[in-house]
DNA sequence: GCAACACATGAGCACGTGTTCATATGTTGA
DNA sequence: TCAACATATGAACACGTGCTCATGTGTTGC
């Protein structure tokens, strides 16, 4: 594997770093599948207004979330590529059952 | 797909938190193909033997680096499978040629 | 034994950051 | 226009964290 410029480590340290929250995390986790309004956010999570908006600025700063007004609302989605997999992935490892298992070859849905 | 527990998010963010510092992020990359000294990665880091030895006892007891002891050398490799493909996937798509256009500027229509 | 080497750990400090409170900006309906 | 709503932003503070310096622990060779 060829190494990484240091301007791309930095990028994504700098990616990692905004993920590594907690309260973040949840917010980018919440809006991975389909756009969450700033108030459903706030309200799902049981995070304030002010504090659901701070960290959405510096997920949008950085390109993870996107946000689109409706009206009054504002939305924001999941808009990296590739933070989207990063996480699916993630979350995928920890759906699957425990044990070392190397086996990522195949996509399957989960039982029903 | 299902949302995770309460105890998952937070594992998850702590395994981003760790791997969002930089100089953590270069050890941890460092690691990820074969072992390094713990010299080895000071040296070919720049950091002070102290600094990396305070890094990699954090990535030790979060288990994403195992130490194993030859000599009087320590040497660390990545030992958890979900940061490994994290990290991979993370490469990969960095070493992609894709020409993601952020476009922003995408207008919406008004409400009903 | 005891040096020399390789690494680990504790204390302390400067800096960054998550949170709250207050206030500002923008949007809709009457 | 005004009021109510929804979100954004700034200031301030408490806390966490990366770094250095000093010292401790463990291993090999003499």
């Amino acid at each position: 594997m060829r190494p990484l410029l240091p301007e791309q480590v930095a990028d994504v340290a700098e990616v990692f770093r905004l993920l590594g929250e907690p309260n973040r995390l949840r917010i980018v986790l919440a809006c991975l599948e389909t756009e969450r309004t700033v108030g459903e956010l706030g309200e799902t999570l049981a995070l304030s207004q002010s504090l659901t908006s701070h960290h959405l600025r510096l997920l949008r700063t950085a390109r993870i979330l996107r946000a689109v007004r409706h009206g009054r609302h504002v939305a924001y989605a999941v808009d990296d590529d590739h933070v989207r997999d990063v996480l699916r992935n993630m979350v995928a490892h920890l759906t699957e059952p425990h044990g070392h298992d190397h086996d990522h070859t195949h996509r399957e849905e989960p039982e029903p």
